[in-house]
DNA sequence: CCACACACTGATACTCGGTATCAGATTGAG
DNA sequence: CTCAATCTGATACCGAGTATCAGTGTGTGG
């Protein structure tokens, strides 16, 4: 709502604004101290109180930035799900639904292989810590939103007749896939690459 | 008060344990009420503090018969992921893994059948309310946890050899599966059987 | 250049879910 | 009957998130 169309703004304007620059830059700073934070005590022994004391923000406006304390670490998580929609998009039409989602999710298998430690740590902290689990999967329905009507385009759907449950089902079930694979990638400390776990467990849904 | 007493001797006989009776029953009151006041206001405006009330019962000891107040509602679903668990075990050895995984799900196409109002009502507060959800997925997690080991050994996958996502992949596309077959039933409003829905959703993984 | 409208800020107080502690009552076993 | 274990309510506490409000800057139009 208002950080959407604050996100609009931003973008539909060509002169970045100064008030809109400090914006970003303290959203960043608050990004890096508590990614400091959460690595260093964990992300539920860490307190928002703390986090606004350390960046000098009262505690009020650190959640005007961040609507709640895991959005602070899963904020990021917005643009990529946009960025694998556009992949899907970019992907040639006569490619399978099925191996179209599998090659637009390298937009993340290509992250995690620039900065594999950082990807590990953050992937951990994601899979012990309840709280993100569930925003997490919060998000990747939104991730579902975005990819779904690509995939219906791509299954031939009648785009009015939402009772087709195929491409939400295919969609959400590459979804799943891409979850159980991070989680094979962090139990295997990085040693098989994701990309590699991910055609596995994609291709276990045909065999 | 040895009336009392003499009373409740009377009830309690045979099945060694009265107080787990008691606790059984007090229980049972409390999912009661508590889905009655659901359905009245809502999940997110029924306070813990009102179901305790109504119960008769103090906020501390409602904590202490369910650790959360998502699990008042959804408690039940562990009974439900033993369930489906059996029914994997229960099908036949040469049977597809996907397709053993479809029919185990028939424990809850066939719940959903015997009381649809119910049910319907119930997935509609639950896709509604975004704690439920997350305590939902939670849920699911524990249900791939018993599922996982079955599929694996119908797959013929090495138990030592974890790196093998193939059967967790599996189960947790399957379980994606069911939550599209569930959100599109809701959608619409269970005109469309749920068995059929979950039929063409989990059709969709091979095609 | 100024004035006004607006957005942002910190402070404060509040709601609600969940935890910890403690003393008293209830129960079951020896 | 007694004693230990358990359950209970009361109370206080914690942390996330919301609402309100007055003060203070900022962007803009005159």
């Amino acid at each position: 709502m208002p950080e959407t169309a604050r996100a609009a703004d931003q973008s539909a304007r060509k002169p970045p604004g100064l008030r809109e620059r400090v914006r970003a830059t303290v959203q960043a700073e608050v990004v890096e101290v508590a990614h400091r934070l959460f690595t260093e005590q964990g992300f539920d022994r860490t307190t928002v109180d703390q986090i606004a004391a350390e960046v000098g923000l009262s505690r009020a406006s650190l959640f005007r930035y961040f609507g709640t304390k895991e959005d602070i670490l899963l904020g990021r998580l917005e643009k990529s799900g946009r960025q694998i929609a556009e992949a899907l998009a970019a992907r040639p039409d006569d490619e399978q639904p099925r191996e179209a989602l599998r090659r637009a999710f390298d937009v993340l298998t290509r992250m995690n292989e620039a900065a594999p430690e950082q990807a590990l740590s953050y992937l951990r902290m994601l899979q012990e810590t309840p709280s993100l689990r569930a925003r997490h999967h919060e998000k990747q329905l939104s991730w579902q939103e975005l990819l779904v009507p690509e995939i219906a385009r791509r299954l031939g759907a009648d785009p009015d007749q939402a009772e087709d449950i195929r491409p939400s089902a295919l969609t959400a079930a590459a979804l799943a896939c891409l979850d159980s694979a991070s989680t094979a990638w962090v139990a295997c400390e990085g040693t098989v690459p994701l990309a590699v776990l991910l055609d596995r467990a994609m291709g276990a849904l045909t065999e």
